[in-house]
DNA sequence: ATTGAGCTTCACGTTAACGTCAATGTTAAA
DNA sequence: TTTAACATTGACGTTAACGTGAAGCTCAAT
């Protein structure tokens, strides 16, 4: 199994090595330590990483994505168990379907109020001819 | 034409009035004010607290903001100046639709996961019978 | 005319998410 | 074996986006 040290994994995900300490800090991640004490991260912390980052970039602070981190992290054996991640996945994808959504309103509605230069432009250049 | 209070808005809206003074700190508002100092907001501010709320939920920071509130604020007289913001409008709109398209990969990466334990809860379910 | 709710401007406090030293230990290469 | 580039843990600093008084003005209602 491949491992890397704190400072490639900032370099590849383009952030300093304090960030990725901060989010050992506030439980995040939980990286093994070698013998001295180095952090040695495997392919599970990249995977966490690639999430907490997407969720950041898009509107969600490290409390909601903590959540989500630890939904996939932990393997929910039991059937109630089970059920009950299933249910608060099943809740966190409407959010971000929500969030969508709206995105794609305000989107809307930027079309729409360019629309006014548009025909302001049109009408600048018809007047020129 | 009618006038709101801050706190009308604030209510409205579900901030605090300290929230909209900030606004007009940073220049993103510019309310008229009465012959005693009170501040009088007008629908323009309405569409422009709108704007400002549906852009912080996705994302974008105030100093983002503030550049698409000027942006569709100051009418761009003159044949460069309407260019120049049509072009800028474009780029926020582009900006817009990328980070919709990035949050369809979010969703589709959660559901992916989800699937993992849909698959387990119909294994539990098939080991019941 | 007074009271209470609401407005004003300072101005300092707070929290999240890191930045930035400092002091010290580790490791790979010359 | 020593040097340079890495790592570690404190611990204080910073910025955005407000929160929270304080001290005083205004307005509507009694």
């Amino acid at each position: 199994m491949t491992r890397y040290s704190i400072s490639e994994l900032a370099n590849y995900f383009n952030v300093t090595t304090r960030t990725i300490r901060y989010y050992e800090e506030i439980g995040l991640l939980k990286p093994e330590r070698n013998d001295s004490g180095y952090r040695q991260f495997t392919k599970k912390e990249v995977t966490q990483l690639q999430l907490i980052f997407r969720g950041k970039k898009y509107g969600f602070n490290l409390d909601e994505i903590k959540e989500m981190v630890l939904l996939f992290d932990e393997d929910p054996t039991g059937h109630e168990q089970l059920k009950r991640t299933i249910e608060y996945g099943e809740g966190k994808i409407s959010e971000v379907d929500q969030r969508i959504h709206e995105l794609q309103v305000m989107k809307g509605e930027m079309e729409s109020l360019m629309q006014v230069f548009y025909d302001e432009l049109n009408q600048l250049e018809e007047d020129e001819l």
